[in-house]
DNA sequence: TACCCAATAT
DNA sequence: TATATTGGGT
């Protein structure tokens, strides 16, 4: 791959210092656009500056991805040219609930156009032919939010103590990456997000990733280690507390109590269920998406390195094929909202729990497209497989707070018994 | 101080 | 619903 084309980038950002690594290398961007030619070359830039680039060429499975990959990409860029298409819809519709910067890409320079898509959740409008110099300069929409994360995960024991006390103080606390249909507003609104999410404390997602750390954590232990305190120096994951494990270590205990309510749940609970028997979180709900949690490359041989692709087959081979599954389950069901799966480039389980939870869906009905068209087999999906390869090895940015996971978890303990209602 | 647990709040 | 917080007890 290229060497950068953009020289002394890192030190273009304000207190570089406190950015973890190298931001904004690899940076993972999602980038669709129709015409193949022109997604090479807008992949070629986007490589040139390190970034990650899962390309799609095609509409739905680039909205596909979007709706229900997002944790796998910081940023997306999505050729749009017209205002009525899918996209657009889309975004307007429920791309202020995404946590995701959406750059949109197109020929059309018409003011109304730039207007209706920066009012409709568009972070930023390029107009083709664009510049590679504003591919480089995608990573400014997360600069704020990595400063934001600095803060708090960088934070000392008092400064963390005082943010949790602060964040009792009452107001609510909201999603500070939430973008508003009104990109107009946005800086606004995200300062004065970042001013309050720099103090409050945000929920943990105990999604797959997490709670295989957790559960993990609790294998290596000797039991009578197996208390919180434990537990998170096990987990060695920055940015959890005491508190989130403690919290999280009495629901697991709760579930082991009562097996037996596994079977009266409803089925929807089910689908909280992991093919292990385990839990797994995996509501899917964006307070602090585990993707936030990114995998440092594993410095020693706690177990043997992960070559991402392998430690994916090894993890969804057992498990046969659910994609099909997915997709099956899919054309039966018309999508009434949009899942989250959380782990970043893991899609293991959330496979798992779209093929039990028959509630689950994918995409907004008015986004479903024939059975045909979805059925593509994300096994063999390049553009799953672009996301799933890099996902053990980067280091990217996060969106809202980072939290290092030094040990890839690879083991899974079966039982960890959902359920808990 | 850390822990557990139940209840309650968010 | 999941997670955080609180409060009482060990």
């Amino acid at each position: 791959m290229a060497e950068n084309g953009g020289g002394g980038r890192h030190s273009d950002l304000p207190n570089s210092n406190m950015f973890p690594g190298t931001f904004p290398e690899g940076l993972r961007v999602l980038l669709f656009d129709e015409d193949p030619q022109y997604l090479h070359v807008l992949e070629q830039h986007l490589q040139d500056f390190q970034y990650q680039v899962t390309r799609c060429d095609e509409e739905e499975r680039a909205m596909y991805l979007l709706c229900n990959h997002r944790n796998m990409f910081d940023i997306a860029i999505m050729e749009a040219n017209d205002l009525d298409g899918k996209v657009f819809r889309l975004i307007s519709e429920i791309g202020s609930e995404m946590d995701i910067p959406i750059i949109i890409t197109s020929k059309d320079g018409s003011r109304e156009s730039v207007t209706k898509w920066m009012m409709n959740g568009a972070c930023d409008y390029l107009i083709k032919p664009i510049r590679p110099e504003d591919l480089r300069l995608i990573y400014k929409y997360l600069v704020k939010k990595m400063e934001l994360m600095s803060v708090t995960v960088s934070g000392k024991a008092e400064e963390k103590a005082a943010a949790e006390k602060s964040s009792s103080v009452g107001d609510s606390i909201r999603n500070p990456n939430k973008r508003k249909g009104n990109m107009l507003q946005t800086d606004k609104e995200d300062l004065d997000h970042a001013h309050g999410s720099a103090t409050k404390k945000r929920r943990v997602v105990w999604d797959e990733c997490l709670n295989d750390k957790f559960l993990e954590a609790m294998k290596y232990l000797d039991t009578r280690d197996i208390v919180p305190k434990k537990i998170l120096e096990r987990m060695n994951v920055s940015g959890l507390t005491r508190e989130n494990v403690a919290s999280h270590l009495q629901k697991f205990r709760l579930s082991q109590k009562k097996p037996g309510d596994e079977n009266k749940k409803s089925k929807r609970n089910r689908s909280l269920i992991t093919a292990q028997g385990g839990m797994s979180s995996g509501e899917g709900n964006v307070q602090f998406p585990i993707h936030q949690i990114n995998n440092i490359p594993q410095p020693s041989s706690v177990q043997p390195q992960n070559t991402n692709l392998n430690l994916m087959t090894q993890r969804i081979s057992p498990l046969g094929n659910h994609h099909d599954n997915l997709m099956r389950t899919h054309q039966h069901h018309i999508p009434h909202q949009v899942p989250e799966f959380t782990c970043n480039g893991q899609i293991i389980n959330e496979r798992i729990v779209l093929n039990e939870g028959e509630e689950d869906i994918i995409l907004p009905s008015w986004l479903m497209p024939n059975s045909e068209q979805m059925d593509f087999n994300l096994d063999q999906d390049p553009v799953i497989e672009t996301a799933l390869r890099f996902s053990d090895i980067q280091i990217a940015p996060d969106p809202q707070q980072l939290m290092y996971v030094q040990e890839p978890s690879m083991i899974h303990i079966p039982s960890f018994p959902s359920s808990l209602t």
